[in-house]
DNA sequence: AATGCTCCAGCTGAGC
DNA sequence: GCTCAGCTGGAGCATT
């Protein structure tokens, strides 16, 4: 029953050998990460140093990786606070976006008993090459200058959004650098750029 | 057990009466602490019973409470997200908020080549009876049944947000329970399958 | 700005008020419990200014508040702790604490070929005046200005236990100060006294 | 979706593709993150499936990783608990341990009125060759049955430490299996057939 | 004094 | 149904 009493008498797995097998694999996984959290985070700086809002991507990071349930969650998140934000009074001059107003308008009209309704929403269904076609009247816009706001389609349209689309990537695509709108503002830092970006 | 403090040399403050003194003023704090947080999930969980997001609840709080800086900060990160959305093509049918938009337009034409723009925003200022007139109108709309999808004011008009909170402030008062658009969806009591709008 | 509440059509509880209701109470309670984290906080800077160790502090109230699993599972996780340290060989001059001594020795002798143990431990009950008695000497021992090395009695002798917990309480009842040994050592900040204590 | 990249103006980098670039590579880094946090917890699992606790063993990764500074903090707030249980009557049978005791021994004799100390403590410094003397008796004194109750060193000797490190490496070599000192209790499933319900 | 970082408690979703 | 790991948000801390 004595065990020879040198130090690991066998190949064979004894619990000391096998917690220090469990601690070395751990520290290898750890440094791993801490290495991959480190790169993680040369990335964001670089984006920082860029002027991009480091938040904003890593929301828009998220917002990809979410699959249909939680995508589902947020945005009913999102417009019910839109939604309460308006019953109190808090909007603020922002109207309600698109997506909070189809959840209020789903129960069409409650009590149908009013007829006489502007109703400017485009609601015959648009088809897919209207919407190509708004998004690249978007870029064109860009290109030839209109702003943002010359966005021609109303409210509830869903050209509106590729038009937006289309116009936001030309803005983008325009020159080397990031517009101005773009940038996130700098905090305390002189306005100059930090560090070149390649 | 020991009764640390029966044997004390002198009335005057030990350390070890200090220390026990301090031990048990954080005990008293942490007591009530705990009382405070039951009590504020008291709360949230009636919220919730009552249909309510809590999520979106606690969103709202956040928000009035937050001063100038941060709530210009948080704008700023929601309107980034937005415009990278955009440029991405990740609108998904969601044209840019008002702020974005607005953000985008404040340089107002960064190559002011081209003036043939549509522009049919309300750029001349809207009075501030005219808003109240809005509000009142989305009132009266929701109370003859109108939807919200009947808000006459265009985009960019800053009447369109007043008439929404309107309609939504009367949609809120209108009975005696919450109406179903602004309730959460119940995450598995779900009785029938809560995905099925194509 | 809107008065949301200032149209509400019944002096029933609409969804509007309700909502509002609940998000009046939750920041009411927000509002008592940064109250509460103020006078916590100042109850630390208090204790941090007279020298003691926050962290140290909070642990202690940590414990005295956990019910007896919690305070079983810690416990466990300390022992064990222990133990893989020795078998690993980081023990670093410091021996088995007594209940990681315990728990290995629990199946007293899982080989019992050998019986020529010295076995020096205080294994017959000790009577608890025996304990009080030891208690007592630590505390003359203190007051008679022997160190707490002094301690007679033997590893495994629960009486070695009361003895330290008297010599710690003279210690502390010692004078109007805390003893320099009981105080964290200040991090950065130069070693005169920040601010005045009393 | 919409193809944001395939009508990219230029092949130079725009702010688009910046964008898409970096919000890439952070994609991928989580993803390599992901696979790693899953591996880890591959290896956290088979630790619990043989009987270690696991947190014990990521407490010894993280005193296995930190600096002197941090160790020498740590172990101050440690000292400075078992301090101030001690003062409080806390200490339950478990004496100060070795570090503690240190430290309430630097400033040797605060009032050295007396020097009656029976002081059984070996003060004389021990070579290194009598610790791994003592580091081989407690693996032999565990390969001959004994318990770890046999050290016969006394408290403040370092060679006491050393014969624990000596004893538990040698308990944690000695079979294939985990030792039962060794094995966190099992919170709920119970080992052994689950008899005596209903 | 303000900000970014780190740590920890509280909360959420999964899993037995 | 209850616990448990993972995560988000907040609080404290060090820094500039």
């Amino acid at each position: 029953m004595a065990k020879p009493n040198s130090t690991l008498p066998k190949g064979n797995a004894s619990a000391t050998t096998e917690l220090l097998n469990l601690i070395t694999r751990i520290e290898r996984l750890e440094k791993e990460k801490k290495e991959l959290l480190d790169d993680l985070n040369d990335v964001k700086l670089e984006a920082k140093g860029k002027g991009f809002s480091v938040k904003a991507i890593l929301r828009i990071v998220k917002e990809r990786a979410e699959d249909a349930g939680q995508r589902a969650a947020r945005q009913e998140v999102e417009e019910l606070t839109e939604v309460y934000r308006a019953a109190l009074g808090m909007l603020d001059g922002t109207p309600l976006g698109e997506a909070a107003r189809k959840r209020l308008a789903e129960p069409p009209h409650p009590a149908g008993d009013d007829d006489d309704e502007p109703l400017p929403v485009a609601s015959e269904p648009v088809s897919a090459e209207s919407i190509d076609d708004a998004r690249q009247a978007g870029r064109e816009a860009h290109a030839s200058g209109a702003g943002i706001l010359s966005n021609p389609y109303v409210a509830g349209d869903p050209r509106r959004a590729a038009w937006d689309e289309g116009w936001c990537l030309a803005a983008g695509s325009d020159g080397m650098d990031i517009p101005k709108a773009w940038r996130r503002t700098e905090k305390k830092k002189s306005p100059d750029a930090p560090e070149g970006e390649g």
